[in-house]
RNA sequence: GUGAUAGUAGCUCAGUCGGCUAGAGCACUAGGUUGUGGUCCUAGGGGUCGCGGGUUCGAAUCCCGUCUAUCACCCCA
Protein backbone atom coordinates (compact mmCIF):
# COMPACT_ATOMS: atom_id res chain seq x y z
CA UNK A 1 0.00 0.00 0.00
CA UNK A 2 1.38 3.03 -0.94
CA UNK A 3 -1.09 5.49 1.23
CA UNK A 4 -1.79 4.84 4.80
CA UNK A 5 -3.40 6.76 7.68
CA UNK A 6 -0.77 8.81 9.33
CA UNK A 7 0.18 7.30 13.14
CA UNK A 8 -1.94 7.05 16.01
CA UNK A 9 -5.13 7.29 13.33
CA UNK A 10 -8.30 5.38 12.72
CA UNK A 11 -9.98 4.52 9.78
CA UNK A 12 -13.86 3.90 10.66
CA UNK A 13 -15.04 1.01 7.80
CA UNK A 14 -18.79 0.50 8.31
CA UNK A 15 -18.89 -1.78 11.08
CA UNK A 16 -16.14 -0.01 12.82
CA UNK A 17 -18.48 3.41 12.57
CA UNK A 18 -21.13 1.20 13.94
CA UNK A 19 -19.53 1.01 16.97
CA UNK A 20 -18.48 4.21 17.10
CA UNK A 21 -21.99 5.58 16.56
CA UNK A 22 -23.00 2.97 19.64
CA UNK A 23 -20.91 4.43 21.66
CA UNK A 24 -21.92 8.75 20.77
CA UNK A 25 -25.64 7.85 21.06
CA UNK A 26 -24.97 6.35 24.47
CA UNK A 27 -22.99 9.42 25.66
CA UNK A 28 -25.67 11.57 23.84
CA UNK A 29 -28.42 10.31 25.75
CA UNK A 30 -26.89 9.81 28.74
CA UNK A 31 -26.05 13.71 28.58
CA UNK A 32 -29.84 14.76 27.18
CA UNK A 33 -31.71 12.72 30.29
CA UNK A 34 -29.23 14.15 32.77
CA UNK A 35 -30.21 17.66 31.65
CA UNK A 36 -27.12 18.58 29.78
CA UNK A 37 -27.17 20.27 26.68
CA UNK A 38 -24.72 19.79 23.67
CA UNK A 39 -22.08 22.70 22.38
CA UNK A 40 -19.33 22.53 20.11
CA UNK A 41 -15.91 24.78 19.35
CA UNK A 42 -13.58 25.03 16.65
CA UNK A 43 -10.93 22.23 16.04
CA UNK A 44 -8.19 24.90 15.65
CA UNK A 45 -7.13 27.15 18.25
CA UNK A 46 -4.82 29.36 19.37
CA UNK A 47 -1.71 27.88 20.85
CA UNK A 48 -1.61 30.04 23.73
CA UNK A 49 -5.19 29.53 25.00
CA UNK A 50 -3.38 26.16 25.70
CA UNK A 51 0.21 27.24 27.18
CA UNK A 52 -1.77 30.11 29.46
CA UNK A 53 -3.23 26.70 30.92
CA UNK A 54 -0.51 24.34 30.67
CA UNK A 55 2.98 26.35 30.12
CA UNK A 56 4.98 26.04 27.41
CA UNK A 57 6.12 22.19 27.82
CA UNK A 58 2.73 21.71 26.64
CA UNK A 59 3.82 23.20 22.74
CA UNK A 60 6.05 19.52 22.57
CA UNK A 61 2.64 17.52 22.98
CA UNK A 62 0.37 19.25 20.94
CA UNK A 63 0.08 19.48 16.64
CA UNK A 64 0.69 23.24 16.14
CA UNK A 65 1.08 25.21 13.10
CA UNK A 66 1.41 28.57 11.86
CA UNK A 67 -1.04 30.13 9.18
CA UNK A 68 -0.30 31.90 6.32
CA UNK A 69 -0.66 35.21 8.50
CA UNK A 70 1.93 34.34 11.04
CA UNK A 71 -0.88 33.28 13.57
CA UNK A 72 0.63 30.18 16.12
CA UNK A 73 -2.37 27.51 15.65
CA UNK A 74 -2.85 24.48 17.60
CA UNK A 75 -5.17 21.53 17.00
CA UNK A 76 -7.01 21.27 19.94
CA UNK A 77 -5.59 18.42 22.39
CA UNK A 78 -8.72 18.61 24.81
CA UNK A 79 -12.05 20.76 25.32
CA UNK A 80 -11.91 22.73 28.39
CA UNK A 81 -9.94 25.48 27.43
CA UNK A 82 -12.72 26.05 25.07
CA UNK A 83 -15.41 25.32 26.88
CA UNK A 84 -13.39 27.99 29.82
CA UNK A 85 -13.29 30.96 26.85
CA UNK A 86 -16.64 29.96 25.55
CA UNK A 87 -18.06 30.63 28.57
CA UNK A 88 -15.84 33.28 29.34
CA UNK A 89 -17.30 34.89 26.51
CA UNK A 90 -20.75 35.40 27.43
CA UNK A 91 -20.02 34.37 31.32
CA UNK A 92 -23.01 37.37 32.22
CA UNK A 93 -25.55 36.08 30.02
CA UNK A 94 -24.95 32.46 30.49
CA UNK A 95 -27.93 31.28 32.84
CA UNK A 96 -26.27 29.44 36.08
CA UNK A 97 -25.07 26.94 36.51
CA UNK A 98 -24.48 25.66 33.30
CA UNK A 99 -24.70 22.09 32.20
CA UNK A 100 -23.03 20.97 28.59
CA UNK A 101 -21.64 18.37 27.04
CA UNK A 102 -19.53 17.95 24.24
CA UNK A 103 -17.99 14.73 21.79
CA UNK A 104 -14.85 16.90 20.43
CA UNK A 105 -12.37 15.31 18.02
CA UNK A 106 -8.54 15.70 20.16
CA UNK A 107 -5.47 15.59 18.46
CA UNK A 108 -2.53 14.66 21.08
CA UNK A 109 1.39 14.59 19.15
CA UNK A 110 2.13 11.38 21.71
CA UNK A 111 3.54 8.12 20.94
CA UNK A 112 0.50 5.88 20.73
CA UNK A 113 -0.28 2.77 22.69
CA UNK A 114 -3.15 0.72 23.78
CA UNK A 115 -6.35 2.89 25.21
CA UNK A 116 -3.92 6.22 23.21
CA UNK A 117 -4.13 7.56 20.13
CA UNK A 118 -3.41 11.09 18.20
CA UNK A 119 -6.51 11.20 17.11
CA UNK A 120 -9.25 10.43 19.39
CA UNK A 121 -12.96 11.36 20.38
CA UNK A 122 -13.46 12.85 23.95
CA UNK A 123 -17.11 12.82 25.98
CA UNK A 124 -16.75 15.89 27.89
CA UNK A 125 -19.33 16.97 30.82
CA UNK A 126 -19.14 20.11 32.55
CA UNK A 127 -20.88 22.25 35.50
CA UNK A 128 -20.00 25.91 35.68
CA UNK A 129 -20.96 28.21 38.24
CA UNK A 130 -22.19 25.55 41.28
CA UNK A 131 -20.22 26.01 43.81
CA UNK A 132 -21.85 22.74 45.59
CA UNK A 133 -20.90 19.33 46.46
CA UNK A 134 -24.58 18.65 44.33
CA UNK A 135 -22.62 19.61 41.44
CA UNK A 136 -19.37 17.46 42.09
CA UNK A 137 -22.17 14.01 42.91
CA UNK A 138 -23.92 14.59 39.56
CA UNK A 139 -20.80 14.91 37.22
CA UNK A 140 -19.86 11.57 38.77
CA UNK A 141 -23.28 10.37 38.77
CA UNK A 142 -23.62 10.92 34.64
CA UNK A 143 -20.27 8.60 34.33
CA UNK A 144 -21.82 5.86 36.15
CA UNK A 145 -25.22 6.34 34.30
CA UNK A 146 -23.07 6.16 31.07
CA UNK A 147 -22.30 2.29 32.88
CA UNK A 148 -25.65 1.13 33.58
CA UNK A 149 -26.49 1.98 30.06
CA UNK A 150 -24.45 -0.73 28.41
CA UNK A 151 -25.23 -2.52 31.17
CA UNK A 152 -21.63 -2.56 33.43
CA UNK A 153 -22.24 -3.67 37.08
CA UNK A 154 -20.58 -2.59 39.95
CA UNK A 155 -18.58 -6.24 39.47
CA UNK A 156 -16.67 -4.41 36.50
CA UNK A 157 -16.27 -0.88 37.13
CA UNK A 158 -15.60 1.36 39.98
CA UNK A 159 -15.47 4.98 40.60
CA UNK A 160 -12.87 5.77 42.41
CA UNK A 161 -13.45 9.64 44.64
CA UNK A 162 -11.08 11.55 46.41
CA UNK A 163 -10.64 15.20 46.90
CA UNK A 164 -7.54 17.02 46.55
CA UNK A 165 -8.48 19.53 49.14
CA UNK A 166 -8.97 17.04 51.62
CA UNK A 167 -5.41 14.92 50.93
CA UNK A 168 -4.08 18.83 50.94
CA UNK A 169 -5.35 19.48 54.68
CA UNK A 170 -4.47 16.21 56.29
CA UNK A 171 -1.04 16.67 54.72
CA UNK A 172 -0.81 20.69 56.24
CA UNK A 173 -1.95 18.75 59.35
CA UNK A 174 0.86 16.36 59.64
CA UNK A 175 3.31 18.80 58.83
CA UNK A 176 3.78 19.05 55.62
CA UNK A 177 4.74 22.16 53.75
CA UNK A 178 2.14 24.20 51.80
CA UNK A 179 4.98 24.47 48.85
CA UNK A 180 5.47 20.69 48.72
CA UNK A 181 1.92 19.82 47.64
CA UNK A 182 2.23 20.08 44.16
CA UNK A 183 5.12 17.97 43.58
CA UNK A 184 3.64 15.40 46.28
CA UNK A 185 0.52 15.13 44.03
CA UNK A 186 2.60 14.72 41.17
CA UNK A 187 4.30 11.65 42.54
CA UNK A 188 1.18 10.30 44.44
CA UNK A 189 -0.71 9.67 41.40
CA UNK A 190 1.97 7.42 40.32
CA UNK A 191 1.76 5.73 43.23
CA UNK A 192 0.45 2.35 42.31
CA UNK A 193 2.68 2.42 38.98
CA UNK A 194 5.76 2.74 40.54
CA UNK A 195 7.88 -0.24 42.86
CA UNK A 196 7.78 0.53 46.15
CA UNK A 197 11.12 1.66 46.59
CA UNK A 198 11.23 3.67 44.00
CA UNK A 199 8.09 5.68 45.49
CA UNK A 200 9.73 6.02 48.76
CA UNK A 201 12.61 7.20 47.41
CA UNK A 202 10.99 9.73 45.45
CA UNK A 203 8.95 10.99 48.48
CA UNK A 204 11.85 12.03 50.36
CA UNK A 205 12.99 13.46 47.77
CA UNK A 206 10.33 15.81 48.59
CA UNK A 207 9.60 15.31 52.34
CA UNK A 208 13.40 14.74 54.08
CA UNK A 209 11.94 14.69 57.27
CA UNK A 210 11.07 10.82 57.62
CA UNK A 211 8.44 10.79 60.74
CA UNK A 212 6.53 13.60 58.33
CA UNK A 213 6.79 10.77 55.69
CA UNK A 214 5.58 7.54 58.13
CA UNK A 215 3.05 10.01 59.14
CA UNK A 216 1.63 10.58 55.43
CA UNK A 217 2.26 7.11 54.23
CA UNK A 218 -0.06 5.88 57.11
CA UNK A 219 -2.81 8.36 56.86
CA UNK A 220 -3.12 8.10 53.14
CA UNK A 221 -3.23 4.25 53.57
CA UNK A 222 -6.43 4.89 55.45
CA UNK A 223 -9.38 2.85 53.25
CA UNK A 224 -12.81 4.67 54.81
CA UNK A 225 -13.93 8.04 55.02
CA UNK A 226 -14.62 7.00 58.46
CA UNK A 227 -11.57 5.94 59.27
CA UNK A 228 -10.15 9.24 58.30
CA UNK A 229 -12.37 11.46 60.58
CA UNK A 230 -11.55 9.45 63.61
CA UNK A 231 -7.60 8.80 62.89
CA UNK A 232 -6.71 11.97 65.26
CA UNK A 233 -7.64 15.70 66.08
CA UNK A 234 -7.94 17.36 62.43
CA UNK A 235 -8.03 21.64 61.56
CA UNK A 236 -11.29 22.16 60.98
CA UNK A 237 -10.42 22.67 57.76
CA UNK A 238 -9.45 19.19 57.08
CA UNK A 239 -12.62 18.13 58.94
CA UNK A 240 -14.87 20.06 56.52
CA UNK A 241 -13.17 19.04 53.67
CA UNK A 242 -14.13 15.79 55.26
CA UNK A 243 -17.93 16.91 55.21
CA UNK A 244 -17.91 17.63 51.57
CA UNK A 245 -17.02 14.25 50.27
CA UNK A 246 -19.13 12.50 52.85
CA UNK A 247 -21.55 14.70 51.25
CA UNK A 248 -20.52 13.59 47.49
CA UNK A 249 -20.99 10.04 48.73
CA UNK A 250 -24.52 10.59 50.01
CA UNK A 251 -25.58 12.15 47.27
CA UNK A 252 -24.46 8.94 45.07
CA UNK A 253 -25.80 6.86 47.28
CA UNK A 254 -29.00 8.86 46.97
CA UNK A 255 -29.26 8.84 43.75
CA UNK A 256 -29.00 5.15 43.32
CA UNK A 257 -25.32 4.41 42.35
CA UNK A 258 -23.36 3.74 45.52
CA UNK A 259 -22.75 0.77 44.84
CA UNK A 260 -20.38 1.83 42.12
CA UNK A 261 -18.58 4.44 44.17
CA UNK A 262 -15.65 4.41 46.90
CA UNK A 263 -13.84 6.99 48.72
CA UNK A 264 -9.97 6.32 48.06
CA UNK A 265 -7.35 8.60 49.09
CA UNK A 266 -4.97 7.63 45.97
CA UNK A 267 -6.74 8.99 43.40
CA UNK A 268 -5.25 12.72 43.46
CA UNK A 269 -4.80 12.93 39.58
CA UNK A 270 -1.73 14.11 37.51
CA UNK A 271 -2.82 17.66 37.10
CA UNK A 272 -2.09 21.10 38.34
CA UNK A 273 -5.46 22.84 38.24
CA UNK A 274 -7.75 20.23 40.18
CA UNK A 275 -9.02 22.30 43.52
CA UNK A 276 -11.57 20.06 45.90
CA UNK A 277 -13.25 16.61 44.78
CA UNK A 278 -11.37 14.34 42.01
CA UNK A 279 -12.41 11.06 40.64
CA UNK A 280 -11.29 8.29 38.41
CA UNK A 281 -13.28 5.35 36.98
CA UNK A 282 -11.29 1.77 36.72
CA UNK A 283 -12.13 -1.21 35.17
CA UNK A 284 -12.24 -3.94 37.33
CA UNK A 285 -11.13 -6.97 34.56
CA UNK A 286 -7.93 -6.94 33.66
CA UNK A 287 -7.95 -3.52 31.74
CA UNK A 288 -5.22 -1.35 34.83
CA UNK A 289 -6.16 1.91 32.91
CA UNK A 290 -8.50 5.04 33.88
CA UNK A 291 -11.53 5.04 32.04
CA UNK A 292 -12.88 8.43 32.97
CA UNK A 293 -11.48 11.37 35.10
CA UNK A 294 -12.08 14.42 36.02
CA UNK A 295 -12.76 17.01 38.93
CA UNK A 296 -13.53 19.90 40.57
CA UNK A 297 -11.41 23.20 38.67
CA UNK A 298 -12.73 26.50 40.55
CA UNK A 299 -9.81 28.65 39.36
CA UNK A 300 -9.53 27.51 35.65
CA UNK A 301 -11.77 30.39 33.97
CA UNK A 302 -10.03 32.91 35.74
CA UNK A 303 -6.85 31.96 34.68
CA UNK A 304 -8.01 31.99 31.21
CA UNK A 305 -9.21 35.33 31.82
CA UNK A 306 -12.34 35.09 32.64
CA UNK A 307 -14.22 35.76 36.50
CA UNK A 308 -14.05 33.39 39.71
CA UNK A 309 -16.23 30.98 38.77
CA UNK A 310 -16.35 27.29 39.97
CA UNK A 311 -16.82 24.36 37.66
CA UNK A 312 -16.41 21.18 37.58
CA UNK A 313 -16.43 17.92 35.00
CA UNK A 314 -14.52 15.00 33.63
CA UNK A 315 -13.54 13.69 30.09
CA UNK A 316 -13.39 9.57 28.72
CA UNK A 317 -12.74 9.02 25.61
CA UNK A 318 -14.12 6.89 22.59
CA UNK A 319 -10.66 4.63 22.61
CA UNK A 320 -10.57 3.67 26.00
CA UNK A 321 -14.33 3.26 26.28
CA UNK A 322 -14.65 0.62 23.18
CA UNK A 323 -11.83 -1.11 25.19
CA UNK A 324 -13.38 -1.44 28.15
CA UNK A 325 -16.70 -2.69 26.46
CA UNK A 326 -14.77 -4.82 24.30
CA UNK A 327 -13.26 -6.58 27.55
CA UNK A 328 -16.81 -7.58 28.84
CA UNK A 329 -18.26 -8.41 25.86
CA UNK A 330 -20.71 -5.36 25.44
CA UNK A 331 -19.56 -3.99 22.36
CA UNK A 332 -22.33 -3.96 19.85
CA UNK A 333 -23.20 -6.41 17.50
CA UNK A 334 -21.72 -5.41 13.89
CA UNK A 335 -24.95 -6.75 12.00
CA UNK A 336 -24.53 -4.69 9.00
CA UNK A 337 -26.71 -2.43 7.93
CA UNK A 338 -30.02 -2.17 8.51
CA UNK A 339 -33.18 -1.78 6.04
CA UNK A 340 -36.57 -2.27 6.54
CA UNK A 341 -37.89 -3.46 2.86
CA UNK A 342 -35.68 -4.93 -0.08
CA UNK A 343 -37.74 -4.76 -2.93
CA UNK A 344 -37.89 -8.03 -5.32
CA UNK A 345 -39.24 -8.71 -8.82
CA UNK A 346 -39.77 -12.44 -9.61
CA UNK A 347 -39.51 -11.22 -13.52
CA UNK A 348 -37.42 -8.65 -14.89
CA UNK A 349 -40.81 -6.90 -16.70
CA UNK A 350 -42.03 -5.71 -13.33
CA UNK A 351 -38.73 -3.81 -12.48
CA UNK A 352 -40.22 -0.34 -13.77
CA UNK A 353 -42.99 -1.07 -11.29
CA UNK A 354 -40.49 -2.09 -8.91
CA UNK A 355 -38.56 1.49 -8.88
CA UNK A 356 -41.79 3.33 -8.33
CA UNK A 357 -42.96 0.92 -5.17
CA UNK A 358 -39.06 1.57 -3.85
CA UNK A 359 -39.97 5.46 -4.42
CA UNK A 360 -43.17 5.21 -2.67
CA UNK A 361 -41.44 3.18 0.41
CA UNK A 362 -38.50 5.91 0.47
CA UNK A 363 -40.69 9.08 0.32
CA UNK A 364 -43.11 7.08 3.75
CA UNK A 365 -39.40 6.97 5.42
CA UNK A 366 -39.10 3.49 4.95
CA UNK A 367 -35.62 2.25 4.14
CA UNK A 368 -35.84 0.80 0.92
CA UNK A 369 -33.33 -0.96 -1.49
CA UNK A 370 -33.24 -3.59 -4.35
CA UNK A 371 -30.91 -5.11 -6.12
CA UNK A 372 -29.16 -3.33 -9.46
CA UNK A 373 -28.89 -6.48 -11.44
CA UNK A 374 -31.90 -8.74 -12.42
CA UNK A 375 -30.77 -11.27 -10.69
CA UNK A 376 -32.72 -14.77 -10.29
CA UNK A 377 -35.15 -14.70 -6.81
CA UNK A 378 -33.18 -16.91 -4.67
CA UNK A 379 -30.13 -14.43 -5.23
CA UNK A 380 -32.30 -11.07 -4.59
CA UNK A 381 -33.47 -13.07 -1.71
CA UNK A 382 -29.71 -13.64 -0.37
CA UNK A 383 -29.09 -10.17 -1.03
CA UNK A 384 -31.87 -9.00 1.27
CA UNK A 385 -30.07 -11.06 4.09
CA UNK A 386 -26.96 -9.88 3.61
CA UNK A 387 -28.10 -6.24 3.67
CA UNK A 388 -29.12 -7.00 7.12
CA UNK A 389 -32.87 -6.35 5.83
CA UNK A 390 -36.29 -7.10 8.02
CA UNK A 391 -38.52 -7.79 5.12
CA UNK A 392 -38.47 -8.65 1.26
CA UNK A 393 -41.41 -7.30 -0.82
CA UNK A 394 -42.09 -9.19 -3.68
CA UNK A 395 -43.50 -8.67 -7.47
CA UNK A 396 -44.45 -11.48 -9.23
CA UNK A 397 -46.96 -12.77 -11.59
CA UNK A 398 -49.64 -12.04 -8.26
CA UNK A 399 -48.84 -8.47 -9.04
CA UNK A 400 -49.62 -8.52 -12.76
CA UNK A 401 -53.29 -10.34 -12.04
CA UNK A 402 -54.49 -8.77 -8.97
CA UNK A 403 -52.11 -6.07 -7.80
CA UNK A 404 -50.49 -7.45 -4.93
CA UNK A 405 -47.58 -7.87 -3.33
CA UNK A 406 -45.83 -10.32 -1.57
CA UNK A 407 -44.01 -9.69 2.06
CA UNK A 408 -41.62 -12.53 3.26
CA UNK A 409 -40.79 -11.77 7.04
CA UNK A 410 -37.02 -12.76 7.09
CA UNK A 411 -36.71 -13.94 9.88
CA UNK A 412 -39.08 -16.72 10.24
CA UNK A 413 -39.84 -17.26 6.61
CA UNK A 414 -43.66 -16.27 6.87
CA UNK A 415 -45.43 -14.47 3.85
CA UNK A 416 -48.41 -12.92 2.91
CA UNK A 417 -49.99 -11.56 0.19
CA UNK A 418 -51.22 -7.63 0.98
CA UNK A 419 -52.56 -5.15 -2.30
CA UNK A 420 -50.48 -2.82 -2.99
CA UNK A 421 -51.94 0.32 -2.39
CA UNK A 422 -52.89 -0.67 1.26
CA UNK A 423 -48.93 -1.30 1.24
CA UNK A 424 -48.08 2.07 0.09
CA UNK A 425 -50.83 4.08 2.14
CA UNK A 426 -49.74 2.42 5.47
CA UNK A 427 -46.05 0.83 4.53
CA UNK A 428 -45.04 0.57 8.82
CA UNK A 429 -48.14 -1.37 9.66
CA UNK A 430 -47.70 -3.38 6.53
CA UNK A 431 -44.18 -4.52 7.30
CA UNK A 432 -43.16 -7.12 9.56
CA UNK A 433 -41.28 -4.98 12.44
CA UNK A 434 -38.68 -1.94 11.60
CA UNK A 435 -40.33 0.74 9.95
CA UNK A 436 -38.46 4.47 10.12
CA UNK A 437 -37.52 4.88 13.81
C1' G B 1 11.12 12.25 22.08
C1' U B 2 13.97 7.27 24.53
C1' G B 3 14.21 1.85 24.81
C1' A B 4 12.21 -3.31 23.70
C1' U B 5 9.30 -6.81 20.64
C1' A B 6 6.69 -7.73 16.22
C1' G B 7 5.01 -7.16 10.77
C1' U B 8 3.16 -13.11 5.22
C1' A B 9 -4.17 -12.14 1.33
C1' G B 10 -9.58 -7.77 3.84
C1' C B 11 -9.27 -10.91 8.89
C1' U B 12 -6.89 -15.10 11.90
C1' C B 13 -2.52 -17.47 10.93
C1' A B 14 0.92 -21.65 8.64
C1' G B 15 5.58 -21.60 6.00
C1' U B 16 12.44 -19.73 8.25
C1' C B 17 19.27 -24.42 10.10
C1' G B 18 18.46 -19.45 2.91
C1' G B 19 16.30 -23.33 -2.43
C1' C B 20 11.26 -24.80 -7.54
C1' U B 21 5.27 -20.91 -9.88
C1' A B 22 4.19 -18.55 -1.25
C1' G B 23 -0.35 -21.77 1.50
C1' A B 24 -5.00 -22.76 4.74
C1' G B 25 -9.57 -21.24 7.09
C1' C B 26 -12.95 -17.23 7.20
C1' A B 27 -14.55 -13.16 4.06
C1' C B 28 -15.44 -11.53 -1.13
C1' U B 29 -17.12 -12.68 -6.51
C1' A B 30 -19.35 -16.17 -9.89
C1' G B 31 -21.79 -20.77 -11.03
C1' G B 32 -24.67 -25.20 -9.34
C1' U B 33 -30.53 -22.86 -9.01
C1' U B 34 -35.75 -19.36 -15.20
C1' G B 35 -40.77 -17.99 -8.20
C1' U B 36 -38.11 -18.43 -2.54
C1' G B 37 -32.67 -16.52 1.24
C1' G B 38 -29.51 -18.12 5.67
C1' U B 39 -26.98 -24.48 4.63
C1' C B 40 -24.10 -27.15 1.06
C1' C B 41 -20.86 -28.08 -3.38
C1' U B 42 -17.56 -26.14 -7.26
C1' A B 43 -14.63 -22.42 -9.39
C1' G B 44 -12.37 -17.63 -9.25
C1' G B 45 -10.17 -12.86 -7.92
C1' G B 46 -6.95 -10.95 -4.35
C1' G B 47 0.17 -10.92 -2.07
C1' U B 48 5.88 -6.46 -5.19
C1' C B 49 5.91 -11.71 2.21
C1' G B 50 5.30 -3.43 5.52
C1' C B 51 8.97 -0.38 2.62
C1' G B 52 14.24 0.57 1.04
C1' G B 53 19.11 -1.12 0.84
C1' G B 54 22.92 -5.00 1.80
C1' U B 55 25.04 -10.23 2.01
C1' U B 56 24.38 -14.51 -1.40
C1' C B 57 24.38 -18.40 -7.32
C1' G B 58 19.61 -17.78 -4.77
C1' A B 59 16.19 -13.96 0.62
C1' A B 60 9.36 -14.22 3.24
C1' U B 61 13.76 -16.50 5.90
C1' C B 62 20.27 -13.48 7.43
C1' C B 63 22.21 -8.02 8.26
C1' C B 64 21.31 -2.49 8.31
C1' G B 65 17.92 1.49 7.87
C1' U B 66 12.94 3.14 7.78
C1' C B 67 7.53 2.99 8.51
C1' U B 68 3.56 0.98 11.35
C1' A B 69 1.66 -1.66 15.60
C1' U B 70 2.22 -3.34 20.64
C1' C B 71 4.75 -2.79 25.48
C1' A B 72 7.70 0.05 29.06
C1' C B 73 9.40 5.29 29.83
C1' C B 74 7.95 10.74 29.14
C1' C B 75 3.21 12.56 29.59
C1' C B 76 -1.64 11.59 30.80
C1' A B 77 -5.12 17.92 29.82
Amino acid sequence: MKFKAIKGARDFYPPDMEVRNAIFDAWREVSLRNGFVEYDGPTLEYLDLYTAKSGDEIVQQLFHLTDRGGRELALRPEMTPTLARMVNAQVATLPKPIKWFCIPRCYRAERPQRGRLREFFQWNIDIVGLDDPLADAETIFVAVDLFRWFGLSPRQVVMKINSRELVAHMLLDLGVDATRLPPLYAVLDKRDKMPRAAFDAALAEILPDESVRRAMNEHLALPTLADVRSARTWAPATHDAIVEVQKVLDWLDRWGVGEYCTFDLGVVRGLAYYTGIVFEAYSKGGLKRSVCGGGRYDELLRVLGGPEIPAVGFASSDVVMQDLLDEFNLLPGRGGQRLDAYVIDADPSLFEQLISIVGALREKGVRADFSYRRLPLGKQLKAASNAGCAAAILLGQETRDRDVVTIKDLATGQQREVPRERLLAEPVSNLPRGGPA
